[in-house]
DNA sequence: GAGTATTTAAGTCAATGCGACCTTTAGTAG
DNA sequence: CTACTAAAGGTCGCATTGACTTAAATACTC
């Protein structure tokens, strides 16, 4: 609704940007594409990329930009989604800013050197962030709190785990990205026995792949479920875990 | 990120908005709060509730202001969260507008009789909407669709459910909202089961609600619990049932 | 080539949760 | 007192899951 006369004075044309957390499994832990600030406020801080709609555009698209400009990947590769937006008075000392944050999940991407624009991007491990000795600019360690739960939860009810894997990929591929993202190991048995029995979650491709060591393992693409039904719980009393480095792998 | 040069000239400054979807159940279907537009885009047609967000307010406090504005209701008594952002190019043709839609679920409350506005405002069953002869102003017809599938899935894994009951309530009264809102029956036995035994979803008061007929039945209040653990899903093969209205009771 | 290490894959079994269905309880109406 | 109604509680079988064990397939070592 938008007819509301603008009595008092009070009315804000504000500016509208996209906020992206992007999200990729790498060296066993679960990184966030940072990039270096460049300018004020917050110069020389770390934050998650974004920048401004374009008058042409969805805010869908807007935020498929940015990851293009910024993974430089085809963002078709990439689960994009809506997160939620975030537009409290204070939360850009320039003036009123509203952003619309996304969330983005890929698998081992490769490191974005400089895109775009000339800011410096690196993967960082989330935990890190998050126990967080270098602060995020703006209201962004709030936006990847909210990710990294949004993340956590589609793992339970959705298929999305895959988009974190490279295809094809194997069973013990993927229930890494769980083990990674919630932060606690899973029995190995049970996760094939779950995975592999849902409908259309994963394709089997005949393949193998042979590995350095070990049974070699056979090879899986995406299936076309979205969602997993019945979920796949993080356990109750795991819920208190906390930390997204590799959890402690069963020897 | 707020930091791009504007370039082009395409950056641009747009309307902030919050529109609120507020469901509640009155004669055993799922009503939607619609106002009839009294000026020109749409008039006359009907719209969710809004307004635009003021220049000294988060987000979330516009839409509790809206929603009292529009209901006359403590929205402290009310469940209220951020649904999702719509921002297409043309979805209004007076410029760029983005709206932050919330969603508000409410015990059944009265017919807002012309709130601070002069506009009327009308409870309206959801699926008289939906199956809609009487289109909604702008992209309302999207937003309450997102509406409704998220109020459907979080009474699985939620126990939101609750802010749609007048305390005291009691289970039937509560097992009759998820009835509305899916749109089909549940055995009042595994329903009982499944709410009396979850952890503080649901606390007896000890008292009892003598009925016109049948047993006096127990009243409870909501507990403190926010998630269901483990959830109360729709069954899968139901998943492809559809409409809002009072679902076949059986005999 | 036999044995070991390692990882994948499959199987067992008890406990839990749930759908379907039935029985009992506590009130009102006649 | 009897019929009726809705609440509340119980039973039983099936599917899923967690914990655990066993088998299979490869590389490496001696």
């Amino acid at each position: 609704m938008t007819d509301k006369p603008k009595r008092e004075g009070r009315v804000l044309p504000a500016v509208v940007t996209v906020d992206l957390v992007i999200f990729t499994v790498r060296d066993d832990a679960l990184h966030v594409l940072l990039i270096e600030r460049g300018k004020e406020p917050f110069l020389g801080s770390l934050a998650i990329p974004g920048g401004h709609v374009r008058d042409n555009e969805t805010l869908d698209e807007a935020a498929g930009r940015e990851l293009s400009e910024e993974t430089q990947i085809d963002s078709e590769q990439l689960h994009l989604e809506q997160l939620h937006s975030y537009g409290a008075p204070g939360r850009d000392p320039r003036g009123r800013v509203i952003t619309v944050a996304y969330l983005a999940l890929g698998p081992n991407l490769p490191t974005p050197m400089a895109g775009t624009d000339a800011k410096a991007a690196y993967w960082v491990p989330v935990d890190s962030v998050l126990s967080g000795h270098n602060k995020l600019a703006f209201d962004h360690a709030d936006i990847l709190g909210d990710a990294l739960e949004r993340a956590r939860s589609k793992l339970e009810y959705t298929t999305v785990a895959t988009a974190f894997c490279a295809e094809p990929f194997t069973v013990s591929e993927l229930r890494r990205v769980y083990e990674v993202v919630w932060g606690f190991p899973l029995d190995p048995s049970n996760f094939r026995r779950k995975v592999t029995r849902a409908a259309s979650f994963i394709e089997p491709t005949g393949e193998r792949r042979i590995a350095e060591t070990g049974r070699p393992a056979a090879l899986y693409t995406r299936g076309k479920a979205q969602f997993l039904s019945p979920p796949l719980l993080r356990s109750i009393d795991a819920t208190a875990a906390q930390g997204t480095t590799a959890p402690p792998v069963q020897q």
